[in-house]
DNA sequence: GTCTATAAAGAGATAGAC
DNA sequence: GTCTATCTCTTTATAGAC
């Protein structure tokens, strides 16, 4: 983890790779794993096509690349204490663009590999709320709670057409926050 | 809307493009718009390429006729009756696999038309779901609403890697029944 | 009614020039 | 380090044979 000195070949390099990816990340949120296009890349990049191939080799380890930024957030303590981590993660998603998790959400449902990472990141943050939860439903709760973040996430940055994508954060986490409770809450068991 | 004998001409055609049409709707599911083809959708059905072509004129008229098929939810009354409304309409599309609906859905996040059919039915979802809530902030409670029934619908059969895809509806239904309670219930209208 | 053959366009990937 | 040129494959869509 150097730094090479501004205007050595390695750093320039590494600028540009670092513009590709940050102009992947662009494209592939607003188009989706198949639909976005090596070219497309490149030229939001300002490069040439064939650049970003002698950079990432592939489309699938272009892609890779940027989803690897996506961060896995972490969930402990008591049951209100995660409820409150989940929604501070929640609210810091709403408020800014995360990019590298929406290019992720959007190929998703279409790109193999994306499903797979995907499905692997949302079983660990399952299995983190699951634990904090006392019922014996843990794990099924905490699957509804991953999907109701994964729903209003989706549908305020992908779907958009929503108040959701207008609404201030705060508000929708406070909304949220009961809905939450209700769900980590053990108590009633069904059954 | 008449019923041609059985093997006359036009009942042949009939029942062919209902095959068509199921074979696509299951390769859409599947594979998602972009990564669907006339061919995987021909040979599932049994026919030739041509053919889809023949009947459909194009991969997004074919898609149009699949896509036609998802139902909108109707909602209606006091919250709580609106409530369990939408649970039982979940609860459907839990224990069964909407085909139509689910296509859709496959779909929104790459599909420009599906993202606009999603766009539009959502919207009148969530205006209905509005209207049976007292409080100011009602059509934001009703985005959050649609976005958990999304959330969860696409965690069942979309992402499935969860305990959601194997639990039992009524179960789910059960657990998500407080959590709606909270959002269409007005009261503590937020400020 | 159904299928074969093919045109036309777009994509990812490769080789090599500058 | 960066870009140009090109190969190859896959796809939709068309025209026409059976």
């Amino acid at each position: 983890m150097t730094t090479p000195r501004p205007g050595s070949r390695a750093e320039q390099r590494r600028r540009t790779e670092a513009r590709i990816l940050d102009a992947a990340a662009g494209v592939f949120v607003a188009a989706g794993y198949e639909r976005a296009t090596i070219r497309a890349v490149a030229s939001a990049a300002g490069v040439d096509a064939g650049l970003v191939m002698h950079y990432f080799g592939s489309k699938q380890e272009l892609y890779r690349r940027v989803i690897d930024a996506a961060p896995l957030p972490e969930v402990s303590g008591a049951p209100e204490e995660a409820v409150d981590q989940i929604l501070a993660t929640l609210a810091a998603r709403l408020a800014s663009e995360p990019t590298a998790s929406l290019a992720l959400l959007r190929s998703m449902l279409t790109n193999p590999e994306a499903a797979s990472v995907a499905s692997v990141g949302m079983a660990r943050y399952q299995a983190q709320i699951a634990d904090v939860i006392a019922a014996d439903d843990a794990s099924l709760r905490a699957s509804i709670i991953s999907a109701v973040i994964l729903g209003v996430t989706v549908s305020r940055h992908l779907v958009k057409s929503d108040d959701l994508a207008t609404a201030d954060p705060a508000r929708v986490i406070s909304l949220l926050r009961p809905c939450l409770l209700a769900l980590a809450a053990e108590g009633h068991a069904s059954q």
